[in-house]
DNA sequence: TGAGAAATACCACGTATGGGTGATTGACGC
DNA sequence: GCGTCAATCACCCATACGTGGTATTTCTCA
């Protein structure tokens, strides 16, 4: 009895690496790339209805980012397989596409060999990770540890009491400009862009 | 031996109410109105420095407001008592008077001879309170079990998660101005008036 | 001693936000 | 049957906010 060859899609914008993709994996054993889109908003509902194991996903994606058509994608298809296959390697593309439900993260640069491995890794359960994106993860982890400062944290409580830029700077007797730089350190920290969510994270890891 | 005299300090604005309840006070054994300024910041410092039992406090003053005053007031000299003497009485007024500190909060409308009452009333540390006054405070903490409707509780879960009106309106099927209707709402009822407080209220009453 | 973090400060841009006001519909209670 | 309230949608306006930069000082730790 064989195995049943593992159904691949692809999203990238690119034709030609799409192409390339598509002509590595048909040409593989076990492997069958189903369908390939070149953006996010074409993928989305046929990714909904056909039966498809794994998703190889660009970040780059006109329109829709890669990470926000995984979003939409994981809530309707939570079996779907997502990997990030992507040239981005900064700490929030990688933390986004985690939490947007991502199964992987590898970098465009791995060899063809490695991907059809790590394809298979992840249809075997597995989480593949480029090695610098490993080492990320760990890093962006590691901190998770109260990652903020003193000062960012007194600037936070503050927040969190509806206080706005001007009247924080009075209370501890700083210019604005540097209560908005804490700010902005905070929010890329804690991995947010808005005091709503910065209160919400903070206090869910006792941050505050 | 004769009980001393108790020291009133008067922050109101409108010239004539002043001069006459200094009158008022001045006229009656054991009451001396040790000051009076017609404005938040030309009472703050001296406050802050002469001994003074209690403080009759307006709410609508040019520049700071009563209540930002009486902040800042008892975060300096948390000893001092300070009754609101205002013609506010909606629910935000009094609930900020109280948060702020203030011991009492009695409507303009009350007479001399219960003005001088209530003045020793908080002297002996009670907290007098108008009729009207009372009855608004155990409404507003009556309705503290949950004041959030379904939807609204829905629409706060995604503020939390740092979402915008748009973002919130799309994922619900409705119009921006109604998810901001909702939020202004939800402000109004936790007392609160940005997104940061909002959460940290709810989160802190277990609201979400 | 030299790299890195923390803390400080500033500028410019576009837009999301909060405040004010107002209106309609449908449920529910008394 | 009439008032109240939740839920919906709409417009105006000022400004607080988020984001992109750049830059200096201080401190710590390897």
């Amino acid at each position: 009895m064989q195995t049943r060859n593992i159904h691949i899609a692809i999203v990238e914008d690119d034709d030609e690496i799409r192409q390339t993709m598509r002509l590595i994996i048909d040409g593989t054993p076990g492997f069958f790339c189903k369908q390939s889109f070149p953006d996010g908003e074409s993928a989305l509902s046929p990714l909904c209805e056909v039966d498809v194991d794994i998703v190889l996903m660009d970040i780059n994606l006109p329109g829709k980012s890669g990470i926000e058509v995984t979003r939409i994608l994981k809530s309707k298809q939570p079996e779907l397989d997502i990997i990030m296959l992507t040239v981005q390697s900064d700490d929030d593309s990688i933390f986004e596409s985690l939490c947007a439900g991502a199964s992987g993260y590898l970098l465009k640069d791995t060899s063809p060999a490695d991907l059809l491995v790590h394809i298979r890794e992840v249809h075997e359960g597995g989480a593949p990770m480029s090695g610098q994106i490993a080492r990320r993860i760990i890093n962006s982890f590691r901190i998770i540890e109260n990652p903020l400062s003193t000062r960012e944290t007194e600037i936070l409580k503050m927040l969190s009491k509806g206080m706005n830029y001007k009247e924080i700077a009075e209370e501890i007797f700083l210019s604005p400009h540097t209560i908005k730089t804490h700010i902005k350190n905070i929010y890329s920290k804690l991995h947010v862009n808005n005091r709503a969510e910065a209160i919400y994270k903070a206090i869910k890891q006792k941050l505050i």
